[in-house]
DNA sequence: TAGGGCATGTGGTCCAACCACATCAACTAC
DNA sequence: GTAGTTGATGTGGTTGGACCACATGCCCTA
């Protein structure tokens, strides 16, 4: 798609004149996290082309995550570099689980690939790990909601992705987990006993958790497989697809 | 009814209408791969908003791989629907790279790990292995350029990823390949001789697919791993990052 | 000095053109 | 009758200009 390299001589739509300017100025050092992108009228007009071709491509930027865009003034206005990869790849996967070129089951497997991975390299003293201990401190809090349980339970999971501290692991993780959100919401509908089921996640949590601490990579990696691959099978994920 | 004006300050952008209102039609079924959005002009009308939005939204999808926009008339022309994760993910992943919140280390590992897993999961007589040992027949012949054998290598190694039968690892193996191909081709010119290291390869390549065809996915994953790892330690990776 | 109100600059949206391109049908010349 | 040309049509690509909502900050007034 884009290329890299030169594309100067070759024939390209203005948008992409303009994102290939604005990935310079990032690889060169020019433009940085925090940094702010020159407004929309003045870049239209340093690189010689329309706003509306300017736009096209802070857009794009905006969807990867690169960018955020903030109207009005003062420091939340203006387009300014961020970065989020996990919004990019987790939109990108959502909308091609919607044309279903990519089944939810590999979506899944994957997830259980990564996520094994990352608890089997995740050192016991790793930062995230402190706060794992403490999600799940949270999540056995009596009166829990079905939601808020899930929404701790998800980052959670996320603690143990960010443990192996790799940055790429983690945003696949985060994009898996979202583009899937709105399916495995609905799956928890067909639990039969909702109570029970929480009980035991938690006892799974704690053994996970636990096995990290002991510096047993191994088994934290197959508890975790069995955590995620049991879940989807009693929802009702294993017969359907 | 409610003027447009207090929807889309209050709830989102125009361009993000449309696009919910496209990833509800590919999730509806009623758009699917192959098939065409309305033009420009009268999905605009349509959805009441501005071509400019529409354009905004399709620009989005294009980047994110699942729409390819062509002009003029006949089947190559409109706006159609096709699948390529690889292309959003890749796009992403580089983008986060040059913004440099992406180490090039992480991406090394993950790949390692990603196709470490779909050699061992690759079963012998998958469809793509034919073609795997295609490429690497290819590969022995003499006279290939630098270029060409590294064009044929990321062939091969894509068509391992694809014999585990897992879109979302082949198609983040492909972005992660994309992501550093800049990288790696550079890395090459430090490289002390190159007909010896791509002998080596070639000698390690076969190893990987004689692994395979025994059944034997533990070696082959191993092979793998070792494989990607000391190319990019031969190369320099190791000192610099 | 404290307050209101306008000047400025940002992104967000829309419109009305025009261009380049590709196909297809009607028309013309042979 | 056939082959070649030519224009009509419809597609995305690009542009300039206009207006809006918003947020800040200066300036002027009470």
């Amino acid at each position: 798609m884009w290329s890299n390299h030169i594309n100067y001589h070759c024939i390209m739509r203005t948008h992409q004149l303009v994102l290939t300017w604005i990935e310079n100025e990032l690889s060169a050092g020019r433009l940085m996290v925090g940094g702010r992108l020159p407004a929309e009228r003045s870049l239209a007009e340093q690189l010689a082309v329309s706003r509306t071709s300017v736009r096209e491509a802070i857009r794009i930027l905006e969807a990867m995550g690169v960018v955020r865009a903030g109207v009005g003034s003062g420091p939340e206005a203006g387009t300014v570099v961020i970065s989020d990869p996990t919004a990019a790849l987790g939109s990108a996967l959502r909308l091609h689980v919607a044309t279903q070129h990519l089944p939810v089951k590999d979506i899944v497997e994957t997830r259980v690939l990564l996520e094994s991975w990352a608890v089997s390299q995740a050192s016991p003293d790793a930062p995230g790990l402190r706060n794992a201990a403490a999600l799940l401190a949270g999540m056995d809090e009596p009166g829990l909601s079905v939601d808020e349980f899930l929404a701790l339970d998800v980052q959670f999971h996320l603690a143990l992705a960010d443990a192996a501290g790799n940055a790429v692991v983690s945003a696949m993780m985060g994009s898996l987990r979202e583009s899937i959100q709105g399916y495995a919401g609905r799956l928890t509908a067909n639990l039969p006993d909702w109570a029970a089921t929480a009980s035991r996640l938690m006892a799974e949590h704690h053994q996970i958790l636990d096995a990290i601490t002991a510096h047993d990579g191994g088994r934290a990696a197959k508890l975790v497989a069995a955590h995620i691959e049991g879940y989807y099978q009693e929802a009702g994920l294993g017969p359907s697809a």
